[in-house]
DNA sequence: CTTGACTCCGTACCTAGATACGGAGTGTAT
DNA sequence: ATACACTCCGTATCTAGGTACGGAGTCAAG
């Protein structure tokens, strides 16, 4: 078992021990790369790929931000704005807000129509037509 | 322009017309006909496929059970147990309110966390370092 | 009898977020 | 020195629910 290497003081990974810390797949790694969430490494003339602490922080970045609801491609604009703007990060913020209001809407409207609809299945005599399936006929 | 078909006594429509009737596209029939949601009309020798009322009926309960916020798979289900159990009907959906219980639950959640990181911005004194961005880091 | 609209059919493409595969190269333990 | 694990890379596959395309056939109006 080879032991993680040491550059300038810093703890560096191969990408099964990125993927292993992050608690994500290998190949997830790599779509992150694919998709420029996630830089790169150089690859040395011998041996395979390092990564830094840095890609590290960046992996668990994404995943809390995909946690909290954000897709990969707000994600993407979150790490721009990191750099600048917290105003923008604010509204990019608000606006998902909006926008988790409305399925929160939606999903209460479906659970008030199934409950009810589970309701009338309760009530429903044996040998009369489910009123579920009766709801959904026109 | 030709009138609908009628055959004993029966409207009956070509795929467009029932698709305008359904509120979908074409595609979308064809679709639900590939997915075996919809029977397919046999091709007569000479002309186009004539679709019945029922077929119509069939599209509207989709996209009811959709709108109710069944999945296509689900509704495959309904579609097969309308005929016979009010009892397995009842417990698909009662399976789909847990469910939506559940995704309540977690936006809900997201909610509460987006709406204290956006109010941390708004007290966020300017040039220091975005809170949101700061919560997302390790 | 031609033109334009529609159908038919198979297949490819799309989003989102991965996940899998296959073959060649590399690293390490025994 | 060889077996086994791991990397690298491109490409394919998956889910869900469609949407798009292209060429051939069909239909109705003028």
């Amino acid at each position: 078992m080879k032991i993680d290497s040491d550059y300038a003081g810093q703890l560096m990974y191969t990408i099964s021990k990125l993927a292993k810390e992050a608690n994500v797949g290998v190949e997830t790694i790599r779509f992150y790369e694919r998709k420029a969430l996630l830089e790169q490494p150089i690859k040395p003339l011998q041996g395979y790929r390092q990564y830094t602490q840095q890609a590290l922080t960046r992996v668990l970045f994404i995943k809390r931000a995909q946690y909290l609801g954000f897709t990969l491609a707000e994600i993407s604009s979150l790490l721009v704005l990191s750099t600048s703007s917290c105003d923008d990060v604010q509204s990019l913020a608000e606006h998902k807000l909006d926008i988790i209001e409305d399925k929160l809407k939606d999903l209460s409207r479906l659970k008030g129509s199934l409950e009810s609809l589970v309701s009338d299945c309760k009530n429903n005599p044996k040998n009369k037509i489910c009123p579920i399936i009766q709801s959904l006929q026109p």
